[in-house]
RNA sequence: GUGGUUGUAGCUCAGCUGGUUAGAGCAUCAGAUUGUGAUUCUGAGGGUCGUGGGUUCGAGCCCCAUCAUCCACCCCA
């Protein structure tokens, strides 16, 4: 048979996964400098810890697992009638109890939920695993990819929601990739829905208005009026839809837009509070955050409560690369309530597209070996072999051609891998006591005692 | 879930309105060159044209089905 892969998912080799360690390392190195805590959880979930987390659109994207043991004879009958549930959209637990896990969030809500009498509040914990969605394949999406989440739960402190602006800012500072960082405030999204008298059609309107970068005004009117709201409602919305100008500016029409409704008004206080911080933060080493309060921005997971963040990059098509939000009680679902919460995900592998399409990987990265022996005999390569042991005993990377081949083949060998030095020790070597080093980089080489080898790869 | 695209050598692709033994570049291997490559020259191997049916004297090309791929929509990282 010829074998093939999963719809969606891949292979990574070597310099891919170099690739994306370098990606992994530095996400990991921002989130230890802001204190958070390592925490992974296993790829499979109950299947009830999962639906009605993530919309209805949501839910029809998780992975089901069929449960083992349907063969059993006895079972039959039963099963038959299970699946004719399941041919009704229904979820039957004799047929699938598990799930692969479709984010990271709601698994780390589950174990803060388990875990909350041992866990130090705020608990601040960052989690780098794979997800899975049974989603279509296309370009910047994939069936099985990577999130890295950081979340802090236990705090209502707003500045939490600012540091993960200087996160986000860090780490895309840190890659090289030029981003664009969105914030908008949910309970400005409930407001305007209440300002329609719309509030339980709050989800179809932001699914609307989030369209209007990519589909115009015209378009969002009609998925409105489609979605049954009147001409009144839909003005609201176009006045809501036209403010325009600066961060504040837009707050400031904002508060008169929201004059009697109260959560209108704590949505915009607390923007507000995040960009004092942000502006009257010293200039860091990687510069201030600069974020656009972007009141079209709506993210699908209907857990948020407050304020929500989106990151897309600069001069490419690929959609959102990182996005998070504030959310007042995400454990409430699994018994434990008044645990409020705010964080933020990395999408790594569109990440990887971006800086692999842009090349911001840095050079240094495709690098193998330090060095490799070239085999120039039976006798010659064993005792290359025993000379390589010294200098991998001192940590200096380095391999050895298993055959006597001709050099030729032995240079390409070293140049497709990366290798930038050939190490030749030849009977003449091996009687003098020394070996030809050469550079294959700059093209020069140069005889060395065997007792100076070390010293030439460590300086 | 809906719509479309593509599938030919290890890789990237040509292949005319259906017509003999299906081509190129790169890669691989061998030789020119028994200790100096990535940047020389010569030669060789490698394909049941995604799979299964059909139309035809004849199918890589047309039709149907199926699988895979990529792209768009929905939604999302």
């Amino acid at each position: 048979m010829k074998p093939t892969l999963p719809q969606g998912t891949r292979d990574f080799s070597a310099q891919v996964i170099r690739k994306r360690g370098y990606i992994f390392d530095t996400i990991r190195t921002v989130f230890e400098l802001y204190g958070f805590e390592p925490l992974e959880t296993p790829a499979l979930e109950n299947l009830d810890t999962l639906t009605g987390k993530y919309g209805d659109e949501g839910d029809k994207l998780i992975f089901k697992i069929l449960n083992n043991g349907l063969d059993n004879s006895q079972k039959h009958e039963q099963a038959k009638e299970d699946f004719k549930k399941i041919l009704r959209g229904k979820s039957v637990k004799t047929l699938t109890e598990k799930a692969l896990r479709y984010d990271l969030t709601i698994p780390f809500a589950r174990y803060v939920a388990m875990n909350y009498g041992q866990l130090t509040m705020p608990y601040k914990r960052y989690q780098m695993q794979a997800v899975w969605r049974a989603d279509r394949p296309q370009k910047g999406r994939y069936r099985e990819f990577y999130q890295c989440d950081a979340d802090v739960v236990g705090s209502y402190s707003f500045m939490y929601d600012a540091e993960f602006a200087f996160i986000y800012w860090e780490v895309f500072k840190r890659l090289g990739i030029d981003i664009e960082l969105n914030l908008n405030n949910r309970k400005i999204l409930t407001s305007l829905a209440a300002l329609c008298n719309a509030t339980d059609k709050m989800m179809s309107i932001t699914v609307a208005i989030d369209k209007l970068d990519k589909i115009g005004i015209e378009k969002v009117k009609q998925e409105l009026e489609k979605n049954g709201l009147g001409p009144r409602q839909i003005k609201i919305i176009e006045d809501y839809l036209n403010i325009k100008g600066t961060n504040q500016q837009k707050l400031d029409s904002l508060k008169t837009l929201f004059l009697n409704i109260e959560e209108g008004k704590k949505g915009i206080e607390e923007l507000e509070f995040i960009l004092s911080l942000l502006h009257d933060a010293p200039e860091g080493a990687f510069g201030k955050p600069k974020v656009n309060i972007h009141l079209t921005l709506a993210r699908g997971l209907n857990y948020y409560t407050g304020v929500i963040y989106e990151v897309k990059a600069k001069n490419i098509e690929i959609g959102s690369i990182g996005g998070g939000g504030r959310y007042n009680d995400l454990t409430g679902l699994f018994g434990v309530p008044d645990m409020p919460g705010v964080g933020i995900s990395f999408g790594v592998d569109r990440i990887y597209d971006v800086m692999d399409e842009l090349n911001l990987f840095p050079e240094k990265m495709q690098k193998g070996a330090t060095a490799l022996f070239f085999n120039m005999g039976t006798e010659e390569s064993k005792f290359a072999f025993f000379q390589m042991q010294q200098l991998r005993a001192k940590g200096i990377s380095c391999e050895l051609f298993p055959e006597p081949a001709k050099m030729d083949k032995q240079f390409k060998y070293a140049s497709k891998k990366n290798i930038n030095y050939a190490v030749i020790i030849g009977s003449e070597e091996i009687k003098t006591q020394s070996c030809v080093v050469k550079d294959l980089v700059k093209n020069e080489q140069v005889t060395i005692g065997l007792n100076e080898i070390k010293d030439y790869f460590t300086k």
